[in-house]
RNA sequence: GGGGGUGUAGCUCAGUUUGGUUAGAGCGCCGGCCUGUCACGCCGGAGGUCGCGAGUUCGAGUCUCGUCACUCCCGCCA
């Protein structure tokens, strides 16, 4: 409840107390100061009317501010008796009166002033409100468009209000963090230019220069990059960032990272430098939760292999592990025909512990199917006994060699996945997520950290059959100019690191390519000539010619960190004016229709599909 | 672009399975009562094109088709 919440968040705030000072124009006190040493003394507070309870001859109203909440009451003798009676829900009032105990039974402790109130002289009326669309107390839920669309009400509430205070505060440590460690803040370019590789950029089109188009900027990558040429050598910024996607719970079109980038570094020194930064925040304002101490780093391979993710949620203890020998050959064709005919294919277990019914693995199958899947196989241990379709016909040999390999119990249940790795590894991944989920094996009690590092280089795009970058196409490649040319690209891996929490990626950086020569080398494996790479990344390779230092970097999402400790599930429930799922902005209503005028200027002429 | 879900009072929802008299509840709003509440309480009232359109039927909130909106997921995206 809002009383709780806001004694945490503004207990008092010290540069606000204007107790001996001459008469304020609204107020000597917030909502969340006064305190029976001030009984007795004459008080004036604004803020919104939360609540207001008419007992006839007696009305109390609790007054609202940012920093809490104050009961005032009011009887006929007062000459305020008759405005009083007309204030509804929302108006913001001025209230003068005097300060005075509560007597021991009407005391409410939920209430950090909850052992005084004002006896109302005089109310005045700063700004009344019709009637509300959507009220500001109590916890229900109000349709997304609704809130949307008067989000300045929506803000008022408790929950979605204090998580936008988290959020600067939030902000505000991580600032002073990257302060003390030597990083200096910049700004960069919000109008800037098309970046050929990653998401689909929003576009400007320049009046100036008809039919040229600034791109919103996807990160202040190549910025900082220049940046660390320029010497500066430890560089922050709380970077906003556009990329024309459809939004979803986690990400949206335009979002703010924390960019970091540090020059003379290896990938150590980042982690080491980032680590307590990362670690701080959550610690600082995750309340009671526990976070991971010291962050462990798993190569992406081992991440696919017993996650079968590149950003897995470690609070659920689930490993997958291989297990195709107990397939190959045996009774249970549907496995075993598969690994006849192609040694690359490989099944899967994911463990189920406590998942031993066949309720529970049935649900297992339907879901399964459900996602598109033929099934999904499984085992379940009861006494004496593996059971299931599989155990059955892979025999009770191979059914207790699989439950010794995977240390399960009886009451455990195992499911298996099967075919080529590199298809169904996100499938496993979320078959792991859900036997978890289902099973209550997450510890919601604590922030899971970690680093995955190791990404590949490049990955074979079977569309087009081609290498292209699977990351950052400014990675430095783990080998440098030696491995491009010796070995197979598949097989090189970059300084390409994400950094983990619960199963969100939170941050991702690289050490970057600082060397012309091994830039021109990575782009031509990935089929890009000297010339694309001039025309696209001239500034870059300019750069990289002049004297550029060894230097690499991260970028964190605020947006998700900031949701993860407000134990939120929506970058929109820690974003003050969200857009909708549409990309809308359903307050003032963008994107809107350009003028006439407007289009000339820019020299546009509108192409709409037809309707 | 594809799939799922939802659409009934200002808001949250029930009613739809099995078509049948005047479509209900809580919150909010309006009126009345109430001097100690803090989710105040009690009495009364207003408020509905059941998203929209067509169809089936003696009869549609309920069944069928279409359509729109919202929402979640996939595609896309680090």
């Amino acid at each position: 409840m809002w009383p709780c919440a806001f004694r945490a968040a503004f207990a008092r705030p010290e540069h606000q107390r204007n107790s001996g000072f001459p008469m304020h124009r609204y107020r000597t006190h917030t909502c969340a100061q006064l305190r029976p040493d001030e009984v007795g003394n004459t008080v004036r507070i604004s803020g919104w009317v939360h609540r207001i309870r008419d007992h006839g001859g007696v009305l109390f109203f609790d007054i609202r501010d940012h920093y809490g909440l104050t009961q005032c009451v009011i009887d006929p003798d007062s000459s305020a008796f008759g405005l009083a009676e007309t204030i509804r829900a929302e108006w913001v009032v001025r209230i003068d009166g005097t300060l005075k105990a509560r007597s021991a039974d009407t005391v409410n402790a939920d209430l950090p002033t909850g052992q005084v109130e004002i006896f109302i002289e005089e109310i005045e009326v700063l700004g009344a409100a019709g009637d509300l669309p959507m009220p500001v107390f109590g916890e229900q839920e109000y349709p997304e468009e609704t809130r949307l669309k008067y989000r300045f009400l929506d803000l008022r509430r408790e929950r979605l209000h204090n998580n936008i205070v988290t959020r600067s505060k939030i902000v505000a440590y991580l600032r002073a963090r990257m302060a003390e460690r030597g990083f200096s803040e910049f700004t960069t370019p919000v109008l800037t230019a098309s970046s050929p590789e990653g998401a689909r950029d929003f576009l400007v089109p320049s009046r100036i220069h008809a039919g040229r188009f600034y791109a919103l900027p996807q990160a202040p990558q190549m910025f900082k990059q220049m940046l660390m040429v320029a010497g500066f050598d430890r560089y922050f910024q709380i970077a906003p960032c556009f990329r024309d996607e459809d939004p979803r719970h986690d990400r949206a079109g335009e979002f703010y990272q924390l960019d970091v980038e540090m020059s003379f570094v290896e990938q150590d020194e980042i982690f080491e430098t980032f680590e307590p930064v990362i670690r701080g925040v959550f610690e600082e304002f995750g309340g009671n939760k526990r976070v991971t101490p010291k962050l462990e780093r798993i190569p992406f391979a081992t991440a696919i292999k017993k996650y079968g993710t590149d950003k897995p949620d470690l609070r659920n203890p689930i490993v997958m592990e291989n297990v195709t020998s107990h397939f190959a050959g045996s009774g249970f064709g549907v496995f075993a025909n598969q690994i006849a005919a192609d040694d690359k294919v490989e099944v899967w277990a994911i463990p189920a512990p406590g998942g031993g019914s066949r309720a529970f693995c049935d649900r297992m199958n339907k879901w399964a199917q459900s996602e598109g899947q033929p099934g999904l196989g499984y085992i379940f241990y009861r006494e004496g006994e593996g059971a299931g379709p599989i155990a059955k016909n892979i025999g009770t040999e191979r059914t207790e060699a699989l439950q010794t390999q995977l240390g399960l119990n009886v009451g455990d249940a195992v499911f298996f996945v099967c075919g080529l790795p590199g298809k169904f590894s996100p499938f496993a991944g979320s078959a792991r997520t859900r036997v978890g989920t289902e099973l209550k094996l997450i510890d919601t009690d604590r922030f899971a950290l970690c680093w995955i590092v190791d990404f590949p280089m490049y990955e074979h795009n079977e569309e087009e059959n081609r290498v292209e970058f699977s990351h950052n196409p400014f990675s430095m490649p783990q080998g440098g100019i030696k491995a491009l040319e010796e070995k197979n690209p598949l097989e090189i891996n970059a300084y390409q690191y994400d950094l983990v929490c619960n199963g969100y990626e939170l941050a991702s950086g690289a050490i970057r390519n600082h060397s012309v020569e091994i830039m021109r080398k990575a782009f031509d494996i990935a089929g890009y000539g000297p010339e694309v790479l001039e025309a696209e990344f001239g500034g870059m390779l300019r750069a990289l010619d002049f004297g550029a230092p060894p230097h690499g970097g991260l970028a964190a999402g605020v947006e998700r960190i900031v949701m993860l400790i407000c134990g939120e599930h929506n970058l929109r429930e820690v974003t003050a004016f969200p857009m909708n799922q549409q990309g809308e902005d359903l307050l003032l209503g963008a994107p809107g229709k350009a003028t006439a005028t407007q289009l000339r200027e820019l020299h546009l002429k509108l192409n709409l599909p037809k309707a």
